[in-house]
RNA sequence: GGCGACGUGCCCGAGUGGACUAAGGGAACGGUUUGCAAAACCGUGAUUCGUCGGUUCGAAUCCGACCGUCGCCUCCA
């Protein structure tokens, strides 16, 4: 199957075609970093990062761009509330918002390039928008003249016509209320770090210019894929897309891919509904680190097909964390029973000699492929995570049915226990592809309990004791006041194995 | 007023004209295994996809109306 995506431009699924073979350029808009990034900030990075691992898997060299935009109204005003220089809450916020990508396995993004550093950029833009006759001055602020683009609104579907509504969109300064400004002349009350020189006097840039300057610069006038949240689609992508269009006579970006947007008892998060301020502080992406891994955060937000809202809450996640945990019980397994880690580079099964393999094993070997096929085709359309993770469930579920029929825990079947450990390497494969899996379960447990450690070895010893004398009782009590605290035992045939509930 | 999204079992969530007598996860229940548990595996669970009409040989999937939820048109990923 080919891959597809759904284009907003178009609003169809079509077929991917990179503008130059093998090469894939993304941009997608990150946040403005005046306030901590929340949760819904990390959807659209986590989306991305996923699917640059699978173009990169499908053989694409992929340049994946992702914008701080650190130049902008909201950002002053925290900053003089802060009593702080804007580049300091500007630098602060944006190193917490990559700390917590970082931890949820967004590794991927080539350049986070800076609006404060590309003002040189910007100006060259802005001046050829007003040599092309796009862009006029009125006063020291510069405006986009909507009027002169003729197929302004084409992304999000709109007519400047219709859009009279209910509110007062215009500003004595401009042409038209649909006029959006390129340039903003300085204000007396700024600080001066946010004044730039310009041919128009000091001042700053508007908030769509940024975008459209940088990647220009990092990826040309024309390129592949431009991300974002559903919410940027107008006005900020439309005017991307007619400042960019404007001023080079090409076109701007080939694919427009829109995430959905996070929501919290059915409302979108908002940043200026007060009762969701408080609940916005429980939803950073700080905090909800602290209480969750990052690769649970990842797997919920992949759980879900990118352009569908996400509901977040406590339930939700806990109930991902245990369909998660199944995954690491089923590598556990295959590292003790084994005794080699699915981790390692082991042959996978992608590529079975038949032959080789014992006949009974060919039923589970060539439905272990159709799964394999299964997934790529789901990511292939549409890049449908939620159906592709679907299928690593059952791929678990096949390889712990052949453990278990092949008893693997205590069998000499060599045969059986290669295939097996090449099977969960071929799993680990699968979910590495979007990014899941990354760390052994030993790098995710925490160091900070050997004591308890020790502890809890000695109690499951002692109830190994109790139980060779049959004092079951004693051996249920231990278990149980250790179930009380939080530690669940789990005998088996060659040992007794403890986690915590 | 204009543009747009969504409504699938107890919860989450795929599927958007025929392989759907609806994937997968969580919860529940029954079974295999186990001294008992846990884990793993097997099985049960929507005759039905917001409601009502229509198109079609055939619809969760297309069209229309209605009900409900939400988003954008002001800052937002």
């Amino acid at each position: 199957m080919p891959l597809r995506f759904y284009n907003t431009l178009t609003q169809e699924k079509e077929i991917f075609k990179p503008i130059q073979a093998g090469q894939v350029g993304i941009y997608l808009c990150g946040p403005t970093v005046y306030r901590e990034s929340h949760i819904g900030h990390a959807v659209g990075p986590v989306v991305f990062d996923a699917l640059k691992r699978y173009l990169s898997f499908k053989g694409f060299k992929v340049r994946w761009v992702v914008n701080i935009t650190d130049v902008e109204d909201k950002l002053i005003e925290e900053a003089q509330q802060q009593n702080c220089r804007v580049s300091e809450l500007a630098e602060r916020v944006a190193r917490s918002y990559r700390d917590a990508l970082a931890q949820l396995g967004v590794h991927g993004i080539d350049h986070m390039p800076k609006a404060s550093e590309h003002i040189t950029e910007i100006i060259a833009m802005i001046e050829r928008l007003i040599t092309n006759g796009y862009a006029y001055t009125s006063g020291g602020d510069v405006y986009f003249e909507v009027s002169r683009d003729d197929d302004y609104g084409k992304l999000s579907n709109r007519r400047t016509e219709d859009q009279a509504g209910q509110r007062e969109l215009s500003s004595a300064d401009k042409r038209s209320p649909h006029d959006f400004a390129l340039w903003k002349a300085s204000k007396p009350e700024e600080p001066e770090e946010v004044c730039y020189a310009s041919p128009w006097g000091c001042g700053r840039p508007g908030w769509h210019i940024e975008c459209s300057a940088m990647s220009m610069k990092l990826l040309g006038e024309t390129f592949d894929i431009h991300g974002g949240g559903m919410d940027l689609i107008f006005p900020h992508h439309e005017n991307e897309i007619a400042q960019s269009e404007s001023c080079t006579g090409k076109p701007f970006v080939k694919y427009w891919l829109h995430n959905g947007l996070t929501r919290f008892n059915t409302k979108k998060i908002s940043k200026s509904d007060p009762t969701m301020q408080i609940m916005l502080s429980r939803m950073t992406l700080s905090h909800l680190l602290n209480q969750y891994s990052g690769e649970l955060l990842r797997y919920f937000i992949l759980s879900t097909h990118y352009r569908r809202p996400i509901e977040f809450s406590d339930e939700e996640l806990a109930s991902r964390q245990k369909g998660l945990d199944s995954f690491y019980r089923l590598f556990e397994r295959i590292n003790r029973s084994v005794n080699n880690s699915p981790y390692d580079d082991h042959p996978t099964l992608h590529r079975p000699k038949f032959e080789a393999i014992n006949e009974q094993y060919h039923e589970f070997v060539r439905e272990m492929l159709e799964m394999r096929n299964e997934y790529l085709d789901a990511l292939d359309d549409d890049f449908n995570t939620a159906a592709a993770i679907s299928v690593l469930f059952k791929e678990a579920a096949a390889i712990n049915r052949l453990m278990d029929r092949c008893q693997v825990e205590t069998s000499t079947d060599q045969e059986a226990r290669q295939l097996v450990l090449g099977a969960c390497r071929s799993l680990v494969e699968d979910g590495r592809i979007i990014g899941l899996f990354l760390k052994t379960p030993a790098q995710l447990v925490k160091l900070d309990e050997s004591l308890t450690d020790r502890l809890v070895e000695m109690l499951i010893q002692l109830r190994s004791d109790a139980k060779k004398d049959k004092h079951f009782a004693l051996a249920d009590r231990i278990r149980d006041e250790l179930a009380a605290l939080g530690v669940v035992l789990e005998d088996s045939r060659d040992g007794t194995r403890w986690r915590k509930s």
